[in-house]
DNA sequence: TTTGTATTATAAGCTGTGCTTATAATAGTT
DNA sequence: AACTATTATAAGCACAGCTTATAATACAAA
C-alpha cells in the first residue's frame, strides 16, 4: 500500500516504454538512463506481481495485463496532462522547438527567421531538421512543418494536423545552363543531368515525364541521387542539370534570375503543407503566434 | 518539463488534500507528515504558477483551477487504481482490516472470530471499532459493517453498500431482575432504570414507548446514558434495568438464560445491516470470503 | 481579554530512494 | 565471426523529499 506512491512514477515510465516498445527510447524521452527504466519496469512488475512485457526475439511486446495497464495509463495521464496544461498555460514569451525537412529549414525558414525574431524577440526558436517524421513527443518538439501526401496518416494520435496551403512542383535549372543549352520541350531535359532524391515519394521524375508525355527518360543515364532537396537545389544552382522541387523553395532564386523554369510543366502531384502540433500543449499561445506568422509569411512570399 | 515526473506524486497528494479539505488528514492517509504535504502543495502551486487552495478563515477551499485539477485527478487516479487493482488482485491469503460499532465487534464479532480464523488461518483480520462512520479510504479499512437507517446515504462515492439482513430491537433485562420485579406490560419497565445511548438515532426509548402506547415515560427519571450499546448491555447484564438493543447482540445470553425479554414488543424501527467496501479493491477475493462467512454465520446464529 | 486547541507554514538537517556509470548478457545483422 | 543495438545487472553516490521542531494563524471557550 505504501508503494502506491512510487507506482505513479513507475507508471509514467511504463506508459512511455510501452508506447515506444523500447526502454532506450523511453529513457531518452524521460531524460533518464536506460538502466533506470529497466530497474523501474522490474520494480513495477514486482509490485504488481505480473509480467507486463514479453520479449520475443528483438521485439518488445506487452502482455495482456501490460496492454490493459498501458491503455489505462494513457487515458489517465492524458486527462492529467490536459488539465495541467490548461492551468499552467504559458504566455507568449518562451521557447519553441520546431522541426521540418532539411530543405525547408535551410532554404525557407532560416533565411526568414530573423524577421520573426525581430517581431517577437521574446520567443526563442530552436530549429531541428530531419528527413524522417520524428516522434514529436519523444523529441519534445512543439511544431513539425511537414509536406507531402501522407502527412495526415502519419500524425501521432492526439496531435493536430493542420493543412496550410500547397505548392506546385517544377523542374528548374540554373540560368547559366539554360543559356548554354536550349530547353523548350520536356524531352530537352534529357540533354543534361537530372537530380533526384533517394526517396522522392510522390514527387519523382518518372511521374513528371509520364505526365509530360515523354517515355524516353527510361533510357536516360545521367541521374544524380541526393539525400535532400536542398542538396539537389544547391547542385542545380551550380549548373548540375535539373531537379524537381516545390516552388516556394526557390522563389527567391527565380526572382533574382539565378534559377529558371524553361519548361513550365508542373508535376502532377502538388506539395501540401501541414502544421503538426499538440493542441493541448501549454505553449499553445506561443505556438499560435508562430504559426500565424508562418502562414502569412509563406503566403506573401509565394505571391511575390 | 523535467518537473513533470515529480508532479505525479504531487498530484496524488493534492487529490488527497483536496478530498479532505485538510493537509493534516491527507498526511495521515498518505502516511507522511503534515509538513511534507504542506511543502508539496507549495511546490505544486509553484510549478503550475497558480493558487489551488484558498484559505477562508478555518476553511480550506479550492480555487476554480484547483477544483478542475481535483476532478481530473480523481478521474485519472480512479482509472489507474482500478486497472492496477485488477492486475495485482491479491489471492485469498493476506490481511483484512474491518471496522464496526463497538457493540458489534465486542459482542458479536470477537466471540465468533476464532471460528473464522480456524477455517481460514491464512486470512489475518485486524478489527477496529468506532462510533462514527470512519473514512474508509483515509483509514485504509477494507470493510465496514454498519447498522441503521442512514447507511446508504453516508457511503462514500465509489464504495459498495450491500444490505445483508435486519434485526428487531427489543427491551431486555437480566433474568435476576425479572425475578425480583414483575414485568408484564410495557409500563412495568418504568419501575426500574432505563439505559439509553447518548446518540440513539432511530432506536430510542421514546419511540418504543409511543409505539407501545405508553406516555408516562415522559415523567420517568431513572435514565442512564451510555456511549455504546455494549456498555448498555454490560450494565443490563449486571441488573441495571432495561436497554434497547438489536436481538443478535444478545441472542447468546437469551439462550443461556442470562438475559430475558419479558415484554415482547419490538421497537418500531428495525436495524438494517450493511457491508460497505470498495468493489475494486485488490483484496476483493479475500473480502468476499469474509463477507460470505459473516452472512452465513449471522443467519445461522440468529436462527438458533 | 486570555487560554487552549487545532490547524497550516517555515526552517533545518538527515536518510534512503532512485538515479548514474560501468559492464555483462543477449539477439539480430553483416 | 565480428559488429551493432538492445536490455540486464551491479555498485555506489547525490540530492530529493522526507522528518522533527517550532512558529504562526485562526477560532472557540473560559
Amino acid at each position: 500500500m505504501e508503494k502506491a506512491l512510487r507506482n505513479l512514477n513507475l507508471l509514467r515510465s511504463f506508459e512511455c516504454a510501452a508506447r515506444h516498445h523500447s526502454y532506450s527510447k523511453a529513457a531518452s524521452e524521460l531524460y533518464i538512463s536506460q538502466a533506470a527504466v529497466s530497474q523501474q519496469m522490474r520494480q513495477l512488475e514486482a509490485a504488481l506481481g505480473s509480467q507486463l512485457f514479453i520479449r520475443k526475439g528483438k521485439q518488445m511486446l506487452l502482455t495482456q495485463k501490460g496492454q490493459a495497464l498501458f491503455e489505462a495509463s494513457q487515458q489517465a495521464f492524458g486527462i492529467l496532462q490536459k488539465c495541467v496544461n490548461e492551468i499552467k498555460e504559458e504566455g507568449i514569451p518562451g521557447k519553441l522547438t520546431i522541426t521540418s525537412t532539411q530543405a525547408f529549414t535551410a532554404l525557407w525558414l532560416m533565411p526568414k527567421l530573423h524577421k520573426f525574431s525581430e517581431k517577437y524577440p521574446e520567443i526563442e526558436i530552436r530549429v531541428l531538421s530531419s528527413s524522417a517524421f520524428d516522434d514529436l513527443k519523444q523529441q519534445h518538439i512543439d511544431l513539425a512543418i511537414r509536406f507531402g501526401t501522407s502527412v495526415t496518416d502519419n500524425t501521432d494520435p492526439g496531435f493536430s494536423c493542420e493543412y496550410f496551403g500547397e505548392d506546385p512542383v517544377y523542374p528548374v535549372c540554373s540560368a547559366q545552363l539554360a543559356k548554354t543549352l536550349n530547353f523548350d520541350v520536356p524531352s530537352d531535359l534529357l540533354q543534361t543531368w537530372l537530380v533526384s532524391l533517394e526517396n522522392p515519394g510522390a514527387y519523382d521524375w518518372p511521374s513528371w515525364f509520364e505526365h509530360a508525355g515523354i517515355t524516353a527518360y527510361r533510357e536516360h543515364r545521367r541521374w544524380t541521387q541526393v539525400h535532400s532537396t536542398d542538396m539537389a537545389l544547391n547542385a542545380v544552382v551550380s549548373g548540375h542539370g535539373f531537379t524537381l522541387a516545390a516552388r516556394y523553395l526557390y522563389a527567391q532564386q527565380i526572382n533574382s534570375g539565378q534559377l529558371v523554369m524553361p519548361v513550365v510543366i508542373a508535376h502532377p502531384n502538388v506539395v501540401k503543407r501541414y502544421l503538426v502540433f499538440d493542441p493541448n500543449s501549454a505553449k499553445i499561445a506561443r505556438l499560435r503566434v508562430f504559426m500565424q506568422w508562418l502562414k502569412t509569411e509563406i503566403d506573401t512570399s509565394s505571391e511575390s
